[in-house]
DNA sequence: TCTGGGGTCCTAGGACCC
DNA sequence: TCTGGGGTCCTAGGACCC
């Protein structure tokens, strides 16, 4: 099964504020470089789509209503829609907020039946949420997902044709109904691919059938070849995964104005650091991997990573680290996006080395292993930043310092072991005990 | 019409290990 | 002295999903 919510950020927008029933509304950003993310079927009617520019949707619709996106207040509904799915059944996977796949061979196991299920479902969440839902069934993953687009409402020549709700693609079906579907229309295949295999003059789902896999591949990649031949002959065999684990988070932000000059990029730098260390300290996690984007005016993009022997969830290393990876950007370039990324995760956990910069905890202790880094000699916040004058004041101002500084002169640490040197290159050395870092 | 922000997965090359 | 083939990990970029 595959379940989704109707113009879900529009909708929970409409059930907030009632007087915008009936209008077109739009979630998304509204200046200049906006885009739709979610739009009533009101607004469809116009031609508003998700993913279009705003200045396009107010152009087509210039009745239309663009409010800003409250994420919170989808996360809640959206948890609401996946306790209703639970109950339904434990084997179920979210797809974003709004969407779910779910397995429903247990509940046929127990003389459920797929069509009741689903009437269920949809029922509940009407009910419950004042939302409604799609759900489309089928064989597999491929099928239910097709099936729930089917199950929607429509928009044809400006007006509205409601939708079935369910759509159920039956096994003895399921080949014609896919045949004449555009190759578009598969999971995976977006502009980039549609427009690779119209060159191979491969327009429908039929047509691939008749294609060679090692051709396909020399196109497309190995992967997608594989899965689009499988897709062609109905054969899907991704699994519902339950539980799938997170596997890097950040945040990203497209400026109004573009951002010129290196002071400005650190300036925001700092503030996503900020976003995603909290991010990770709410999952409980830390990140071997920091990672920065930048989109430059001309839409180009650049990418810079660095992966560390230990993980990181405090903002001042991961802004510093940030800062870091941006030396080899050209900042002097204007700036329209700016992203900072974490993956590489790790548990935190007692025995994690940590390695804190700000407010939390550094424990170093030369004495133990790595792995039994007890929190006995933990460090405050502002005891770290006294001993750091301190060391300062002492030994000059180079002789110790924040993970941007190392960049610039780099920084020798005495222990009971020895003399150690820290500079840009210090994460990707293994030689010395970590512990000791 | 001019392109967001949250993510996942794939590819290719290079470094490195055995 | 110059070399193979299996593997892992990292980096950068790209495509795609909602």
């Amino acid at each position: 099964m595959h379940a989704d919510l109707d113009a879900f950020f529009a909708s929970v927008e409409v059930l907030d504020d009632p007087s915008l029933r009936g209008k077109p509304v739009a979630v998304g950003g509204a200046g200049e470089r906006g885009v739709i993310a979610s739009a009533s079927y009101e607004a469809r009617r116009f031609g508003v789509r998700s993913a279009m520019p705003s200045v396009v949707a107010k152009r087509v619709c210039p009745a239309l209503v663009i409010l800003p996106g409250r994420f919170d207040r989808y996360e809640v509904y959206s948890r609401q829609f996946h306790n209703i799915v639970r109950d339904l059944t434990p084997d179920y996977e979210p797809l974003g907020l709004d969407e779910v796949f779910a397995d429903l061979r247990s509940l046929r196991r127990l003389g459920v039946r797929p069509l009741d299920a689903a009437a269920a479902l949809r029922s509940r969440i009407n009910g419950e949420l004042g939302l409604f839902c799609g759900v489309g069934l089928g064989r597999n993953k491929l099928f239910a997902k097709l099936a729930s687009k089917e199950s929607k409402p429509r928009v044809v020549d400006r007006g509205l044709i409601e939708g079935p709700g369910v759509f159920w693609v039956s096994p003895e079906l399921e080949t014609q109904w896919l045949a004449v579907l555009p190759v578009r229309a598969l999971w995976g295949v977006g502009p980039a691919t549609a427009a690779k295999l119209a060159q191979l003059g491969l327009t429908w789902v039929r047509d691939l059938a008749r294609v060679d896999e090692t051709t396909l591949a020399k196109h497309v990649g190995a992967s997608m070849a594989a899965a689009l031949a499988a897709y062609a002959q109905g054969e899907d065999r991704r699994e519902v995964v339950v539980d799938r684990a997170l596997k890097s988070l950040g945040h990203d932000q497209t400026f109004a104005r573009s951002l010129s000059g290196a002071n400005e990029v650190y300036e925001a730098l700092k503030t996503h650091a900020a976003v995603v260390a909290r991010a990770l300290r709410e999952k409980d996690l830390v990140a071997r991997t920091i990672s920065v984007v930048v989109r430059f005016d001309d839409l180009t993009s650049v990418s810079r990573s660095q992966t560390l022997s230990f993980g990181v969830d405090d903002e001042h290393a991961i802004g510093a680290i940030g800062e870091a990876l941006l030396q080899s950007v050209d900042l002097s370039r204007t700036i329209r996006l700016l992203g900072l990324h974490a993956s590489g995760f790790l548990v935190r956990n007692e025995n994690q080395m940590q390695l804190s910069f700000g407010l939390d905890t550094v424990s170093l202790d030369a004495k133990s292993s790595a792995t039994e880094i007890s929190r006995e000699r933990q460090v405050s916040s502002e005891a770290l930043r006294d001993a750091v004058d301190e060391v300062r004041r002492r030994f000059g101002r180079t002789s110790v310092g924040t993970a941007s500084e190392l960049s610039e002169h780099g920084v020798e640490i005495a222990t009971q072991r020895g003399r150690h040197a820290f500079g840009p290159e210090v994460a990707r050395d293994e030689s010395d005990a970590t512990s000791e870092r």
